[in-house]
RNA sequence: CGGGAUGUAGCGCAGCCCGGUAGCGCGCUUCGUUCGGGACGAAGAGGCCGCAAGUUCGAAUCUUGUCAUCCCGACCA
């Protein structure tokens, strides 16, 4: 059933090198899993960024940065949060270098050890709340409402391009609030941000849910999350939203002075997103054509490619160009005019459709001649010859029904890849087969860890807009008071 | 860290079993013909065959070690 587009080399490695490659560092280094992400991959990235920096400024957020390196103490505060993450830190264990004496190259200097070793931050919770603690002294100081853009570094045993690498960026935005429901509308409402986002900026459908224990952040109380149905069938989580309850607060001891002169520890959030998000976005809507990319985060939204044969044409055709790329950018579209005279249309074809670049407007002598261009829509590759004099409403259609088009079509996959089911067997198969199985669970971490040792399939979420049902859990019978949503996951 | 596989030109791979001067496709360069869907012909450039030791007159090929990568587990956004 589903098609498979993953990340192994015969699949991706001509369209997908031109976004990322795994970096090569040096011999025999120990770094492995971090990528290089090539100039027109990076440009996705930054129009995420932009997108979602300001739907976040629009909810009240501000952007600010905090340090790269955290004490090791930090992380010694929060019990379950640093166990979450203790397996998986860089540490930095000295300052200085010195010429080799034995040889060539250099050595670390044993001189220069750190008294305290520094962890290169896999997330910035401790240190944003050791900072907290001074800013936060009255009521008044509340809500802290701040976003950080950053990199991280988690040392995952095993890594894969965009999912998993290494060292990785995204966006962690780090709240205090005053009371438990403040800081829970807080967590829920940057969720539904994210949703937001993934469903008309990536047109990637999400199931929006609450995280089993067993799947829940390192620290959280509650973590809400965002899972969306990759074309092999697969769950990737696309972003998180937690509600860290006063754990932190009550770890790095950030206390406030209420309305009733009383001293009381903070409530929090945090939430991220990183660009794991650009591999949702590939898995989701390629093609064996390559990349196809929703207009709205497309760096470039039409390519002009202009077709001729003698000199004569080529200067005619390259000025009628020319005119549409300036009309277009007059209306504040994103041009390409590839008027490279090294390759042929149909290679320039091929290329830009590797690229996922929504609409193509070809424009040859004919084209000239009668007043016309040649549109081509990415998602469908549908070709029409429309009359230049309306060809920037026909583009501006086309821009918004590929977008909704993308949406549909994942939705409709998802959907006719989501199963109700009350057999053990029937959920086997729905999980074999790959796709997301609606089932009955008794609510223990025990059936969850069970059900994922026999099949696989781990519980992605409890979602939030399911009904409640009466049924039995599919795994040990034990009554349940809702579905829960079990999948393969990434 | 366990199990399996792989490492040869920028990319994808053959050659290894059975040792004897390094091959193919794509890409790249030059010239010509082409140009409305990845053009064709001719001529070129490009390799410490992952690294190290061993066996041998001789190693991409055999042996041992080592490093790295990929896949499957455990871990994870």
């Amino acid at each position: 059933m589903a098609k498979e587009i993953t990340t192994r080399k015969e699949n991706y490695s001509q369209w997908y090198n031109d976004l990322v490659t795994k970096a090569e560092l040096a011999e025999n280094s120990a770094v492995r899993g971090c990528m290089v992400i090539k100039p027109y991959g990076y440009a996705i990235w930054e129009f995420m960024h932009d997108a979602l920096d300001k739907m976040f400024k629009a909810t009240g957020h501000v952007n600010a940065y905090f340090p790269l390196f955290i004490p090791k103490s930090f992380f010694s505060r929060e019990a379950s949060h640093v166990e979450g993450f203790a397996k998986e830190c860089a540490v930095v264990t000295h300052y200085r270098l010195k010429k080799n004496p034995d040889g060539p190259g250099v050595v670390v200097d044993p001189e220069a050890k750190l008294e305290e070793e520094l962890i290169v931050r896999p997330t910035s919770e401790t240190i944003i709340w050791d900072t907290y603690r001074n800013w936060i002294k009255s009521y008044r100081d509340l809500p802290i409402l701040v976003n950080q853009w950053a990199n991280v570094v988690r040392w995952e045993m095993r890594t894969r391009l965009f999912l998993r690498t290494a060292e990785f960026l995204w966006q962690e935005g780090h709240t205090a609030h005053a009371t438990k429901e403040e800081a829970m509308a807080e967590a829920r409402k940057m969720l539904d941000v994210y949703a937001d986002f993934a469903e008309n900026y990536l047109a990637l459908p999400v199931i929006r849910g609450i995280k089993s224990a067993n799947e829940r952040f390192a620290g959280a109380v509650e973590t809400f999350c965002i899972e969306a149905m990759m074309q092999d069938g697969k769950a990737l989580q696309a972003g998180t939203s937690h509600f860290l309850g006063q754990n932190f607060a009550k770890a790095f001891d950030v206390k406030f002075l209420n309305k009733e002169n009383k001293l009381e520890h903070v409530w929090a959030t945090s939430w991220g997103v990183s660009t794991r998000l650009m591999g949702a976005l590939i898995m989701a809507h390629s093609d064996d054509n390559g990349l196809v990319l929703p207009p709205k985060i497309a760096p470039i939204e039409v390519v002009i490619v202009p077709i001729y044969k003698t000199d004569d044409q080529k200067q005619q055709v390259l000025d009628y160009c020319q005119t549409m790329k300036q009309r277009l950018e007059n209306k504040g579209l994103r041009v390409k005019f590839d008027d490279r005279d090294t390759q042929k249309p149909g290679f320039k074809f091929a290329e830009w459709e590797m690229k996922g670049v929504p609409v193509r407007l070809a424009a040859g002598p004919r084209d000239v001649e009668n007043a016309t261009v040649e549109l081509a829509r990415r998602d469908t590759m549908e070709k029409n010859v429309v009359s230049e004099e309306n060809m920037e409403n026909h583009i501006f259609d086309l821009l918004d029904d590929i977008q909704n088009n993308l949406f549909k079509k994942a939705l409709e996959f998802r959907q006719s890849n989501t199963f109700r089911v009350d057999t053990w067997d029937e959920f086997k198969t729905v999980i074999e087969n790959g796709g997301f199985a609606y089932a009955h669970w008794d609510g223990t971490t025990e059936t969850e860890l069970k059900i994922k040792e026999e099949t696989k399939a781990t519980l992605r979420c409890i979602p939030l807009d399911d009904d409640l049902e009466d049924g039995k859990c599919i795994y040990s019978g034990n009554p349940s008071k809702r579905r829960v949503l079990f999948a393969k996951a990434y």
